[in-house]
This record gives C-alpha cells, sequence and structure tokens, in this order.
DNA sequence: AGTCTACATGTAGGCTGTCTATACGTAGAC
DNA sequence: GTCTACGTATAGACAGCCTACATGTAGACT
C-alpha cells in the first residue's frame, strides 16, 4: 500500500477504530492490522504523533495506566471525536464516489 | 474535497482522463471537473508539475501545438503509462476495500 | 548472566506532493 | 482599454506520513 494514499485518511482511521473502546497506541496499532486483514501496518512513527494530533485538536482525551509493569497511554473518542467520525465516514463516501466517478471511465461504444 | 486526500491519487486522475484521447493541461482541469460532477477542482499549481512529473517518469509524452494563436502542450499516455493506469486502477480498489473495511465498524450486537 | 522477542511510547528529521500566489502571454467581447 | 476565458509555468509554503533511533519493562530460553 502506497504510504502516500494513506494522507488525509489517517485521522478516519483512527477515530474509528477507537469508536467501539477506549484502546493504547499499540492496541490500535494491531487493531489497524487486524481490521484491514494485514493489508494495514502502520509504523509507530505515524501513528504517536498523529494520535496527540488528535487529542490536542480536541477529538479525543487519554489517560494514563499501568498493566503488567507497563506505562499504557489510553485513549478515547471525545464527543467532538464522535461527531467529527461521522464527518469523515461522509467525507470518505465522498471522496470514494469522486475519484472512482473520474476513474470508472468507462468506454462508451460511441451511438 | 480536503486536498489532503488526494494525495498519491492524482496520478491516477490524471493517467484516466489521458485514456481515451491526448489532452492539454487546461483541458486536463476541465475534464476532471466534468467526470466529477463539479468536484474536482485542480489548481494549476498541482496540474502542470504532475504532468512534468508523469512525463519525466515515463508515463507521459507531449509535443506543442498551437490551436487559435494559443501554445498547448499536450500530453498523452505512453505504453508504459498505459500500464501504469492499471496498476493504479487495482491500486484504487485495494485501496477502498482496506480503508472501508476498517471504516465500517459495523456493530456486532452480542449474541 | 545474557540474549531475544513482545510489549509500549516517543521524537527528530527527511521526503514529497499538493496548494497558494504570482507571472507571463493571446484572443475576443464589450 | 478593460475584462474574461484560454493557456502554461514556477517559487515557496505547508503538512502529514515515513524512517530511524532512543528508551524502557516483562518473560522465555539458553
Amino acid at each position: 500500500m502506497n504510504p502516500d494514499a494513506l494522507r488525509g485518511h489517517m485521522d478516519a482511521l483512527l477515530l474509528s477504530v477507537l469508536e467501539r473502546e477506549p484502546l493504547h497506541g499499540y492496541a490500535i496499532i494491531e487493531a489497524l492490522q487486524e481490521r484491514s486483514g494485514g493489508a494495514l501496518s502502520v509504523p509507530t512513527g505515524t501513528v504517536y504523533p498523529a494520535l496527540r494530533r488528535l487529542e490536542r485538536i480536541g477529538y479525543l482525551s487519554s489517560e494514563w495506566a499501568t498493566v503488567g509493569g507497563r506505562k499504557r497511554r489510553t485513549y478515547r473518542l471525545t464527543d467532538a471525536g464522535r461527531r467529527q467520525l461521522e464527518g469523515e465516514r461522509s467525507a470518505w463516501r465522498e471522496f470514494t464516489t469522486v475519484i472512482g466517478s473520474v476513474l470508472r471511465a468507462e468506454v462508451r461504444t460511441s451511438g
């Protein structure tokens, strides 16, 4: 998967995996991999800064926890984040429709 | 439409509108707008550099023409470009499948 | 004791492609 | 003489995803 293709869709992915339950960064990466059938291997250098950005914007909130001697920062959707996810979903639908309409260059038979 | 979302898909769009017939930059912009139902307004500062890049790579070739006193640089798909377009199309299908599978967070009812 | 893997978070800096803004020029309408 | 459509092009800003690296715990295995 071309990394550049993810541009502008990362937020939707992150918000989406956090929709059902709060998760920490590492678990988010695993969830993305699992949900995508192994196709998405998002590096930590992408995920952690993105999560911080989303928290700064106000779509996520986080808190530290210690589980099995390891520290986790667990992120959860805020109300604003939940609304944003809805926006991301409709933006995604529009996006695929628009690009698809250009790419589906049906060969019109003249006549 | 969020500009960042186009990242990594511009090539597919450009190659696609050139599939049926050679076009010059200005006409390409119009074709994108038309095919997308008005949703795509790609600025010249995006299209012209992208076309040059695609020519440099070898997916397009170009030649100058003068029509009605105005100079046009007309681009056409090379054989490599045509093959690349096929690749872009299947990449697009995979992309939408993968992202879609993550975004379609079906709410599984327990049981 | 030492090594390895899985778990877990984080930053610095690079890369690159899209965008904004600007420049230049022709043709035709008004 | 001004405006709009047509037509190409570049410089520099911007932003986000990536690579590479740093740091640390826990548990298994040798």
